[in-house]
DNA sequence: CTCTGGTGTGTGGCATACCAGATGCTTCGA
DNA sequence: TCGAAGCATCTGGTATGCCACACACCAGAG
């Protein structure tokens, strides 16, 4: 064989159950948003169907995601997506708040300068006065800085189970972010936390992280009527 | 029908996966002891026709242990028991002090007093004295008492992920515990914790379960290499 | 002896058929 | 008219069979 031809190894996993894992996930993060009146039940039968397969991985699928806590499957009644309620979502925002904070800390302690200067890269990309014109795609930006947090702590586990409770938090963070005010406040907020993390000061940089996302939990907590007006208006805009 | 006859309802699930899932599990965190030279294959239709089912509930709780992380399957491989090694013990623990911090936080702002004094209750079973004569059974009773941190902090979300955290650490934590240094040190702490609490001092409670579960962290990064040759004496001896 | 290609076997992935409980409609009787 | 039994149907759970790939072993060419 020549040289020159270089061909990249075929990635491990390609199974259907993966794929069809990944796709369902993604599609109930999006319809979560209208999670005022849509169907909350899953058809396996019909999702096979759709995606020409069998239900074999469709189950496999539907199993993970139950597992994960984004569908619940009752034997012989039905698959129903899982409905977060305020309540819910307040203690997933606690959770992250604690796996956050304790990113934060580990960042001042292990990271390098180069991964520290990221987050300052992040941040830049948004001065306090785009915010205001670019509250969509802040909404990116805020995103990707927590999770760049998540990842210079060096902590793969505190990364992935992050990620998995973020997960559940997207539609209503992306929501939050409408807000002109909390955008402000959380730019504010963000060049706190990297100079903290600059600074290599644990503590303060824990207690920040930790304000910071408590902050979105009682706004949360206090806007939480008006998140579900907006579903409803969104739905109803559908219908 | 006899009213005096009351049935409680059948549980909603009795599927042979939920079953199979459970039994696996826990066999799994048995043998996890002896992850020295122990088979780390598993065999899907070996299970099966030990258990007596097909091939299919097997499967469905191979994909939910899959997904915790205890074991790893290879399309057309295999399925290989994760032996975890030193830096992923570590960033469970780390993950796991994250948590349990944030439940002590809650717990001094949210327990009522009467969920307090069940943290006392627990602590009282044992003290310092006792806890050098009947280690093993210490052992248990720390369990219960950084489990019963995370359940008074009334986040269910936070307790539950602890547990799923934790089930990964209870073969290191239960073999940390055998060092008598140690239980002393874990006694004092405990009791400083539950006063923070009493007090209601959250952030205090919040460093002093941080820095006890980081003493926890820097004593199995030392003693690491003890532990490893504590297995292989122990499955030595089975062999 | 070495390397290459073939082959047999083991393994997980997937499709399919069937099962039994759950559900809702229909029908029949009071 | 109303209620209860009966039945058709829907749903997730399970068993089973086949498939394609991975891998170890083997045989023949060089």
């Amino acid at each position: 064989m020549p040289e020159s031809v270089v061909l990249k190894p075929v990635e491990g996993n390609f199974s259907l159950g993966d794929h069809i894992y990944s796709e369902l996930r993604e599609a109930l993060l999006e319809l979560d948003v209208y999670n005022r009146n849509a169907d909350l039940r899953l058809d396996e039968r019909g999702i096979a169907k759709q995606m020409g397969v069998s239900r074999t991985p469709i189950r496999e699928a539907l199993t993970r995601l139950a597992q994960e806590g984004f569908v619940t499957i009752q034997a012989r009644k039905g698959i129903f997506i899982n409905r977060k309620d305020l309540p819910e979502i307040l203690e997933l925002v606690k959770v992250w708040a604690a796996l956050e904070s304790m990113a934060a800390r580990l960042a001042c302690e292990v990271a390098s300068d180069e991964a520290i200067s990221e987050l300052r890269m992040i941040a830049a990309q948004f001065s306090k006065d785009q915010a205001k014109a670019n509250i969509d795609e802040y909404s990116e930006t805020n995103i990707d800085f927590h999770g760049a947090i998540m990842r210079i702590s060096g902590c793969r586990k505190l990364q992935e189970l992050g990620e998995g409770v973020f997960a559940h938090l997207v539609p209503i963070r992306r929501r939050a972010m409408r807000d002109v005010d909390r955008a402000d406040r959380s730019v504010v907020d963000h060049m706190n936390i990297i100079e903290a993390v600059e600074g290599r000061e644990a503590d303060l940089a824990d207690r920040l992280v930790r304000e910071h996302t408590f902050r979105l939990h009682d706004y949360i907590a206090s806007a939480w009527k008006g998140f579900m007006e907006l579903e409803s208006m969104a739905a109803d805009a559908k219908a």
